[in-house]
DNA sequence: TTAAATCATTGGAGATGTACAACTATCTGT
DNA sequence: ACAGATAGTTGTACATCTCCAATGATTTAA
């Protein structure tokens, strides 16, 4: 960073560099996908229904997909015994989708995979990394 | 972070919050995706041929797929103009891939507009954000 | 020089996602 | 009670992507 330099170049040059790190390891989705046997986008949506049970709508925004490509999913997931639809007694209109041991156990072992920071990472000096720690923290938690 | 933390799980919580931050803001991907008006998996193939010619081989492997998809890629953004193969003179059975001017400036477009810093970074303070970019520029050149 | 390997391409099978339209059951507001 | 909105589902059409097999042109290795 050079005297000239304004927030907002740093923060476009740091962003850059940030999208670098986290997609730039393509491979850990592949490795998720062999894994656990079912595309990228099955695992998100198992991996959201197993943070807390939720509508079909709901999930299906969450996924930035309509209705009936959730259904859809569910459906495949439910067909491998990872989640389960159940009456919603606030509205009889929609189900709750929730999931089973099984797919818990997927879903941890999806994150499990996802979550192993990369080895730039850990080799940060841990000052490094307890400072990172914190502004990333910031970041998450901005607006909130 | 707590007096118990370790190396390690001071960077597990700093990958998920990094990972929440890149990954979170999915519109960005909407956008870019409607702006070009088409996938980002051919985005992704463009932006990468724009940052230098390159063997069909090479784009392949870079994509991470295989090389009939490379050439029906290459064959729909040369469709649209916005690539263009040449001979390669080192090897006959091998073309080289570059762009176009209209798939330069497009190319930039969508460089733009994934490039913009979501607007929590953007709202760091200074000596965060000079901070946060020194830690990923060090985590970007890791291993060079 | 010949055999094997590599490059781009064509073709085809099938999984995966996106986008609509329409239907039933149910809820909400009047 | 009634009209309109909403939830999940079914169905269809299509774009997209992955995976595999095979071919002609060319390079590389023996």
């Amino acid at each position: 960073m050079t005297a000239h330099d304004t927030h907002a170049a740093t923060a476009e040059r740091a962003w850059g560099q940030l999208r670098e790190i986290v997609l730039g390891g393509n491979e850990r989705r592949k490795e998720v996908v062999d894994a656990l046997g079912m595309s990228f986008f099955r695992i998100k949506a198992l991996r959201r229904i197993a943070r807390g049970p939720l509508t079909l709508r709901e999930l299906a925004e969450q996924l930035l997909t309509d209705r009936p490509y959730a259904t859809l999913v569910v459906d495949d997931l439910a067909g491998r015994g990872l989640v389960e639809r159940t009456a919603n007694p606030a509205d009889r209109r929609s189900k709750i989708v929730s999931v089973t041991p099984a797919g818990k156990e997927l879903a941890a072992r999806a994150e499990r995979i996802l979550g192993t920071p990369p080895p730039a990472l850990l080799a940060l000096p841990a000052e490094d990394l307890a400072e990172l720690e914190r502004i990333t923290s910031r970041l998450a938690t901005y607006g909130s």
